[in-house]
DNA sequence: ACAAATCCTATTAATTTGATAGGATTAATA
DNA sequence: TATTAATCCTATCAAATTAATAGGATTTGT
């Protein structure tokens, strides 16, 4: 099956409880965990990935927790999405310069890549305020938000 | 990583050699395998699958051998990929009718929905005669497939 | 000093993916 | 009808990835 893992679907559930619940900040990881119904330990491991694309900050010690490092607007989901699975390309040689060696390989190949593509392009044009507008809007599409 | 296996792209490739090489008929699993650089063993896990969607026949015993069951226009990647990997969702619950707990994995969800109904338009969009054209022409995309 | 929080690393369990092996069955043909 | 060439079937295994847990180190506010 092609899927998306726990990890990116976590982050992207983690990134727009941030966003929904900017007024309190920062927010601990216990309560999302918690609120969200997922493990705590397993969540600790997501964290870093959306830190190290600087999508989020954090603060360390008493009173410390998380933040968006940016305004929701501002955020896509592709960027979450990448963070955490890696970059869209649906098979491996999709990579720019890598040769290869038969026919068939590179036209199934340049379908791979175009189809990662648009995948990209669908997931850039999501950013995490349309996600929180959904969320307000009881999960009704409010924008055609796929090209 | 969002990926497609070796059991979706082989089947593909599998695919492409029968419509390209269609005079000869039947062909054998030898000559793909070989052709194509991966294992026999292997393969012959993917063709079962291909066989019970319908896309293919065969014929056993001396001379036998696999051909298409429709002409190359007719059989769509789409067809060859859910024969292989199993329906596009990129999530499980993208499923009609489940329910779900919490907003924020509905407001994820109907986005991964989103996402699956196009990539499974785009892989409707492209069939097996429109990969062997872009075969011909070296590669080079012959129409925009992606809606 | 203490408590509350993130941070870090190692380990394990479960699942999926990729691959191999050995034989059973079918059909053409000499 | 014996032989040969092929698909078909089932079981097993190895490797990689994903999901989860555990335990402690570090930082910071009070």
């Amino acid at each position: 099956m092609i899927k998306i893992s726990t990890k990116g679907r976590y982050a992207a559930r983690f990134m727009l409880y941030l966003a929904v619940n900017s007024k309190q900040n920062p927010i601990l990881l216990r309560e999302i965990a918690h609120n969200e119904g997922v493990s705590e330990g397993y969540l600790e491991h997501v964290i870093p990935l959306l830190k190290s694309a600087g999508l989020i900050i954090s603060s360390r010690g008493a009173k410390g927790g998380y933040a968006l490092s940016r305004q929701p607007e501002n955020i896509t989901l592709l960027e979450i999405i990448e963070a955490t699975e890696g970059p869209i390309q649906l098979v491996e040689c999709v990579a720019p310069n890598s040769q290869c060696e038969k026919i068939s390989v590179c036209v199934t190949r340049s379908i791979w890549k175009k189809l990662s593509d648009d995948m990209s392009k669908s997931l850039k044009n999501i950013s995490l305020k349309d996600m929180m507008d959904m969320y307000e809007n009881n999960n009704r599409l409010v924008q055609d938000y796929v090209i």
